[in-house]
DNA sequence: ATATATATACTAGTATACAAGTAGCGCAGC
DNA sequence: GCTGCGCTACTTGTATACTAGTATATATAT
């Protein structure tokens, strides 16, 4: 086992472990894939934690097979590090990472903007979501906020219909939002600059111009920048 | 099993995985994953093909499980579809795929030439591959062309500091790559304009001209797009 | 005391056995 | 001939046993 760092050696693999609840009428491996990633990015493992396959198997009551293909998966995702005969841990919080999961972010999501503009869109279906931001905005209320900035994105990718795209931009938001919650409520005002991105997107969309729709949500994007300078130590 | 497609029929397994040769000594998933990745690329494994665990296992001559790893690696990739208690098959060749890959790729490298626009680059690192590329193109050898063109586009992404970016692009280019091989030497004066469309784009990251830069990348990777409306029969 | 060899207790990688589910074929009954 | 039930032969998913490699601690020699 990789010599444990001080954080780590407090940790309590049963305690981060718990509510794990696994259906055995489904498959077992994606089950798994969901509940260590929900872990990982809201930090119950904490970046460096040493994940045995043998102990968190027997822990999850499930056997070693399933258990793997999670890891792998995570791994995949570059949310795990895998050293071949030594063991797995959480893969460290590092800035260069984080910023590169925001540039793809912001490309991916800068070229779904274009692609509206230039397509257009049904607001209509988005007038709902924009109302509850707008509430939740001005009441500097990020926690629901959030959510429903959620469901804007993934409802803008839906309609550019990219839904391979939006698949990858959902692998690479672990990185960032891993980093998110611990700063979600530091900055007062968040909601509403980012509520007012949206109006914007929405105009350039309505005006067909497709630059200035990608200007804004990769502008969007890249806000989520200034926590990195300022929430990650390294 | 699935029903197999007259193509499917015919298909020679054996034929297929020649010249595989695993190395015992390193771990034998990775060494899978690639032999199965190139072969479906290069069509020798075609769409629809079925894939049983158990008889590829048998003749690469390896146990089921670092196969079934690269099996569902290639899943991940949606080159293979797993349909479980069923069979696996090799994913089909869906134009709104490739299509899509295309689009994901064009906003990666258009974000890569923006950045690159807006920090300089060093020219003389990409002398040597553009010489080359100019000579491939006037002769219209596209074969040797698409080698410098992967190693020019390589080596912006490299200069760009992204390298997760550019494995997300090497995982998409699959699905481009997949369908590029049928038609490249099909259309002549191919090369001739995408070495003017790297000319055009050094141009422009040499003058700071970040919007223009991305345009032009973005442009160039789309030409792909004339391939697909020609190259898929669905 | 320090450096080096070695034992030990872990790790992930692999092989194999077993379980559970699906599709297709064939036969019985209508 | 046609319909429907059931058997069979596959498939992938899971559990477990085994292999091989690594790091740490311990003992030993210098």
């Amino acid at each position: 086992m990789p010599r444990l760092t001080p954080e780590a050696a407090a940790f309590d693999m049963h305690a981060a472990l718990e509510g794990v609840a696994i259906d055995r009428s489904r498959s077992i491996a994606p089950q798994i894939y969901r509940e260590l990633r929900t872990r990982i990015i809201d930090n119950r493992f904490p970046p460096g934690t040493a994940l045995s396959e043998t102990e968190v198997a027997r822990i999850c009551d499930v056997s070693r097979t399933p258990l793997r293909a999670a890891i792998q998966d995570l791994a995949g995702d570059g949310l795990i590090i895998v050293k071949p005969q030594v063991g797995s841990v959480v893969a460290p919080q590092n800035e260069a990472r984080v910023r590169e999961a925001i540039f793809i972010r912001a490309a991916i999501e800068a070229a779904i903007a274009r692609r509206l503009a230039e397509r257009g869109i049904d607001e209509a279906a988005l007038a709902p979501i924009l109302a509850a931001q707008e509430v939740a905005a001005k009441r500097d209320d990020y926690r629901t906020f959030f959510r429903y900035d959620e469901e804007f994105h993934q409802l803008l990718a839906q309609m550019a219909d990219v839904p391979h795209a939006w698949q990858m931009v959902q692998s690479i938001k672990a990185h960032i939002d891993r980093q998110r919650l611990r700063l979600m409520s530091s900055i007062s005002g968040r909601s509403l600059r980012a509520f007012e991105d949206h109006v914007r997107l929405l105009d350039c969309i309505r005006n067909g111009d497709a630059s200035g729709a990608a200007a804004v949500m990769r502008d969007h994007i890249n806000s989520a920048l200034e926590n990195v300078q300022t929430g990650l130590k390294g």
